[in-house]
DNA sequence: GTAGGGTTAG
């Protein structure tokens, strides 16, 4: 009997078994081996030999050894997804790690439609997908912005109860955050717990929020992040909240952020620092963005290009050009996104002659090809200098088409300098674009409307409400205690707005004493008087600024940013809050900084 | 037994 004479043999030495046990591990030690070999591969040379021995020590039948081999193959950066392949289809039953290896392999060489065959074949021979297979598959779609695909897998994610898997989730949060969709994004976020969370996952959704321009989202998820345990500073997700700052011109934070790239962080990288400086720069933080510049060792073009437009947003343009010529002086050769800086330096400074100068220095000395941008710089520079006829010449002979940018410009220009037969032309011409733009047919209508051309502006206003246009609402926003408020124009039910009309109501008392008369010439409203005075008084730069008064300490500055260019009586206003108040107010608005300090404003009354 | 997610600027 078998079992007896096991029993009996016990404590004797069984020659049989210890033959296969030593067979075992021999081959164990080839296996081995073989990993070590391939883990020593450096490129395909190597890895074909390694790939020979394999066959040679019979190794081929061990899953280990040819996993191993794809894996090496599929995702080195020296490997080749054709090897790869042809390992791959010597293999009778590849296992699931074996096509999740192919999966991810063909996804690195962005062959998104090969690693969805692959994945169809691995549900066909009956190969249950696991929690490494979606993450590559879910990157694929982000990449390609394939929103179906990417909601297909999330039901397979579903139906296959991986909807767990951190890795996953974060894989899901980033593919609908690549996919512009939001809520999605924010809802597979909002189903984590908050300790499953890992820094990747909040990375993935800050991104996503980025991506769509909602800044100050992204910066409230900052703050939570960093009562996170896994919060840790590092530069990818300080890149994303530096930005934020810059967008939202949330400069208290912006230089908190500063702090934890300092305290957590031995060097910073030069991307870190131009996100730094940007964002001192762009917060109209002047002094900050110089001192990081010049402290700076690594500096590169961007971070020249950086300094020169921050320099010239500011109003330093001659500053700016100081600083580009260091640029070219230290061997960096200038590029398009530089002389456009350069331009818009001169625009704010009011030089034409100079601006005109490094137009052409551009096409002849750095053989640029003007873009439609430089001409738009151009167009502006000379348009608010009153040359808007010259303007109207240079935009004629542009060698491409004008876009609505460039007219609207003019458009602007026209306005400013009262030049409403040229304005006309302009605006027919912004007509035939047939422009979906609901700024340009509020220029339009106002444009009319200074010139008392009532029709036209009926007509405009029937042309937009046709179309289906809604005026851009005019906003402000203002940091108060490391929080984010907006305020838009004539928004007073909002939650945060408690005691601005009381505020308001103080500030015109004080306004008036000191001689302030509302300006309503930039209120282009077929109302009365007494409602356009009304509606003044509640553009969102006012409710910020009270919004403000009321929420800072005394002495501390203001810092407001706006999506438009401010109206006249605001600038006005503005100017002499600052000095009633003896506040400093930095206001940002689309292309510039208004730094208001006793009553002046740096614009020197010219933007 | 092997592996996976978020990488940024003017």
């Amino acid at each position: 009997m078998a079992g007896t004479s096991v029993h009996h043999n016990l404590f004797l030495p069984q020659p049989q078994e210890d033959h296969h046990h030593k067979k075992a591990i021999d081959f164990a030690s080839r296996e081995q081996e073989c990993i070590s070999l391939l883990k020593r591969c450096k490129n395909m040379e190597d890895l074909k030999q390694s790939h020979c021995l394999i066959l040679k020590l019979g190794l081929i039948c061990s899953s280990f050894c040819t996993s191993n081999l794809v894996l090496t193959c599929a995702l080195s950066n020296w490997g080749s997804m054709d090897y790869a392949n042809s390992v791959f289809e010597q293999i009778e039953y590849p296992n699931s790690f074996e096509f999740n290896t192919m999966i991810r392999g063909h996804v690195k060489d962005m062959n998104v439609d090969k690693a969805i065959v692959l994945y169809d074949q691995m549900l066909e021979m009956g190969i249950k997908p696991d929690k490494f297979t979606y993450p590559s598959l879910l990157k694929g779609c982000a990449c390609l912005r394939g929103l179906k695909e990417g909601m297909q897998f999330h039901g397979h994610v579903y139906k296959n109860g991986l909807d767990n898997d951190v890795f996953v989730q974060n894989s899901l949060i980033n593919m609908y955050g690549k996919c512009g969709e939001i809520t999605q994004s924010c809802s597979v976020f909002k189903q984590m717990d908050d300790f499953d969370r890992s820094l990747a996952t909040w990375s993935a959704v800050i991104a996503a929020h980025a991506s769509k321009e909602m800044w100050s989202e992204c910066l409230s998820l900052f703050q939570e992040l960093t009562n996170q345990r896994c919060w840790k500073a590092e530069e990818s997700v300080l890149v994303s909240v530096l930005s934020s700052c810059t967008n939202l011109g949330a400069l208290d934070l912006g230089r908190s952020a500063h702090g934890f790239l300092i305290k957590n962080l031995s060097g910073l990288n030069v991307i870190v620092e131009t996100s730094l400086l940007d964002m001192y720069l762009k917060c109209g933080s002047l002094v900050k963005g110089l001192t990081i510049f010049e402290r700076m060792k690594v500096k590169n073009q961007w971070t020249y290009s950086a300094m020169i437009s921050g320099l010239a947003l500011n109003g330093y343009g001659n500053e700016a050009l100081r600083v580009f010529s260091e640029m070219v002086e230290k061997g960096f050769e200038p590029d398009e996104v530089v002389y456009v800086g350069v331009l818009t330096a001169c625009s704010h400074e009011g030089l034409v002659e100079k601006g005109l100068d490094f137009f052409n220095k551009m096409k002849v000395d750095h053989k640029i090809e003007p873009t439609i941008q430089h001409y738009g710089c151009l167009v502006d520079l000379m348009g608010k200098a009153g040359k808007v006829k010259e303007a109207f010449d240079l935009i004629n002979n542009m060698p491409m088409e004008a876009n609505e940018v460039l007219w609207y410009s003019l458009l602007n220009a026209c306005k400013i300098h009262q030049n409403f037969e040229l304005g006309d032309k302009v605006a027919k011409k912004l007509l035939n674009l047939n422009s979906l733009s609901p700024s340009t047919y509020v220029m339009l209508s106002n444009m009319y409307a200074k010139a008392q051309k009532w029709e036209h502006v009926a007509l405009t206003r029937k042309d937009m409400t046709q179309k289906g246009l809604i005026k851009t609402p005019g906003y402000s926003c203002i940091q108060v205690k490391r929080k984010a408020y907006k305020f838009v124009s004539n928004d007073i039910m909002l939650s945060h707005c408690e005691g601005v009309s009381d505020m308001i109501y103080q500030m015109e008392l004080q306004l008036k004493f000191e001689g302030y008369f509302p300006d309503t010439s930039d209120v282009f409203l077929d109302v009365d008087d007494k409602e356009k005075i009304e509606r003044l008084s509640r553009h969102s730069q006012k409710l910020a600024i009270a919004f403000g008064l009321i929420n800072t300490s005394e002495g501390s500055p203001i810092r407001i940013v706006r999506n438009l260019r401010m109206c006249k009586d605001c600038h006005t206003y503005t100017k002499m809050i600052s000095s009633i108040y003896e506040r400093s107010i930095v206001v940002r608005d689309r292309n510039r900084f208004h730094h208001f300090e006793d009553g002046e404003c740096s614009c020197k009354d010219y933007w």
